[in-house]
DNA sequence: GAAGGCCGTGAAACCGGTTACATCATAGGC
DNA sequence: GCCTATGATGTAACCGGTTTCACGGCCTTC
């Protein structure tokens, strides 16, 4: 058995009481005692015992955060996020993470009760009714990338949509007529307001053409299966737009192999930045993301929860995405300036 | 303040002894009462106090990762088959990521203390010291990828060395002769093994050849400031082995962008085969460790360790790889066929 | 010199469960 | 018809801490 409280308290020949405040730096002890009860820890080793401390403190210093299945970068750099912001709050982190359905979701969520002092749910595909259902009403809950949320909990989002017109319209600007975006799933809330940005810019911008989809489900299997649709289409369009940077990667390897040239035949942008994106050739035109950002502002909110004790404003917040211009669509001004030329 | 199990006893008019049992499929309890007690914490919405339950019962169900500052999708693969295995087992994750010292690491050990059942330690800096000074003795541990462990811990490793030697036959055997390293970081318990198989292979087959070694630290951007200074190479080798996949896509990237084309100038591989690693052009030649099959097996030791009660074995368990051959060092058998050819 | 206040400490309640042990009712054996 | 074995349920101790409250000693104050 390990050494408890107790075992400190008789070493130190105080009482369990006074050790607790001890240690726990009350102002209420004295040096000579506290000094004492130092020794007597240090000497048996003691560690205090946290899933006890938790109970009686009814403070667990751990946060919980239940994510879908994410892929690749994406996913370690949103925890690398979080785990920072956690660490500098002396919060521990309870993962859950690969939840494919609403029915895992919720099992993950109710085996949060006590454990946590509060929930970071990343739930693009999470109805209402599921996390009303399984979130314990008390609980400080903050919201990821998630199309609910605002009445009862803080919601975090990137902005997608306005992401999205941006790089259409930078698309556009270099003279791209037939852009076709590579989206991510149905169901998901990040793809669709991707998807919608697309659409709409499309709808401004060019209001002769026709949007045109490929869908995907995120991962670079799923954008290299897309490339390969491409590839054997007899009417490709000009530049495709996929909804992430993974499906950008798998996309461009597939025009690559079968020795279409990016950009100069067609034009590749993602979304995200995930940090390899500059690193591919060619180097990934895309919509920054500060995902680690996401991950720590996501804590510092939850963090704000906790400590308004339910008091909570509700609020929604919208993050900020840029334009990254690297290579992967940066030939289309030679383009440009050939159409130009061709018209004189 | 939530619903506890005496809400529940007085609703269902039992003790709270028995609503404990019911709730947990005790054999003794009768069918009527049991469906009761169930009813009443239906209405109610019961969940059990996690916290509490673990305190009275000294199983957490909740397994500690402590793992060092790891970038990209190794980290995402690992942590993906940690969870996958740890969730089928019914257990919980707690993460503690980004340790860079030993200090921190020694913190993120002692906070674990009465929240988990288990340890998972991926050190590959750590030195024995700090973990037997800071993981209680009777808590089961697994080490992954450390260089320390056997007589106290058990440990789960990539086969670094063997990988490497494989990888460096595979570089000669295709015809390579001046075949230099990308290495990791100095401390580091798998650069070093990977170093040494290269080194090793080297001096078997090559006798005549002189280990060449760049140094980086894992990092994409590390891979690319290493493809820099090979690009200023006067003397440039022919292939470039690198210690991880990251760095090897930075090399690629730094030499593409100079106009040097691999692999047709210049070789370059890998370690590790990270999904992303099919996907770059030119596709990765590597070696492949199943990443999340070490997170797995890691988790399926743990549980092993915990069920036997510190009776463990304390194995070493090392983990095969396997070469996979790609396109950024293929054009060399070219390169054979024309060096014979003009050898005629 | 006695009363009052303050301060350091200890005893015990409590957090929300699990579980060993006591109790009670019922059924079975004689 | 009485005694005992059996099985369902309740009581209370316990897990390892924190925290309230009571207590006793010392210093101040008049």
């Amino acid at each position: 058995m390990a050494v408890t409280i107790k075992d400190v308290a008789k070493a130190a020949h105080v009482s369990v009481a006074t050790v607790s405040r001890a240690l726990n730096g009350s102002d209420s002890v004295t040096e000579k005692t506290s000094a004492q009860v130092a020794a007597a820890a240090a000497k048996l080793g003691y560690v205090p015992h946290e899933g006890a401390r938790s109970l009686s403190s009814r403070r667990t210093r751990c946060i919980g955060a239940v994510l879908p299945d994410l892929h690749g970068e994406f996913f370690s750099e949103l925890i690398r996020g979080v785990d920072r912001a956690a660490r500098s709050h002396g919060l521990h982190l309870l993962l859950s993470s690969s939840h494919g359905d609403a029915h895992e979701l919720a099992a993950a969520l109710l085996a949060m009760r006590g454990r946590v002092d509060g929930l970071l749910v990343m739930s693009p595909y999470a109805d209402r009714k599921v996390l009303e259902k399984n979130i314990q009403l008390a609980l400080p809950t903050v919201l990821v990338n998630s199309g609910e949320g605002g009445e009862r909990y803080s919601v975090l989002r990137v902005d997608n949509h306005g992401g999205a017109v941006t790089m259409v319209r930078h698309l556009v600007g270099r003279g791209h007529r037939r852009i076709a975006m590579l989206a991510g799933p149905e169901g998901n809330f990040d793809a669709r307001e991707r998807l919608a940005g697309y659409a709409d810019a499309l709808a401004e911008l060019l209001p002769g053409e026709r949007p045109q989809v490929l869908r995907g489900d995120f991962s670079e299997e799923s954008g290299y299966k897309a490339g390969r649709r491409l590839v054997s289409m007899s009417d490709r369009p000009g530049a495709i737009f996929a909804a992430n940077d993974m499906m950008a990667i798998g996309c461009i390897f597939a025009l690559t192999e079968a020795g279409i040239a990016v950009p100069d035949e067609i034009a590749v942008a993602g979304f995200d930045d995930i940090p390899i994106a500059r690193y591919v050739s060619p180097a990934l035109t895309t919509v920054r993301v500060r995902i680690a950002e996401l991950g720590e502002l996501a804590l510092e909110r939850l963090v704000l929860a906790i400590h308004e004790g339910g008091q909570d404003r509700h609020s929604i917040q919208k993050l900020r995405t840029e334009l990254v211009v690297r290579s992967s669509c940066s030939r289309q001004q030679a383009v440009v300036s050939l159409v130009s030329r061709g018209k004189r």
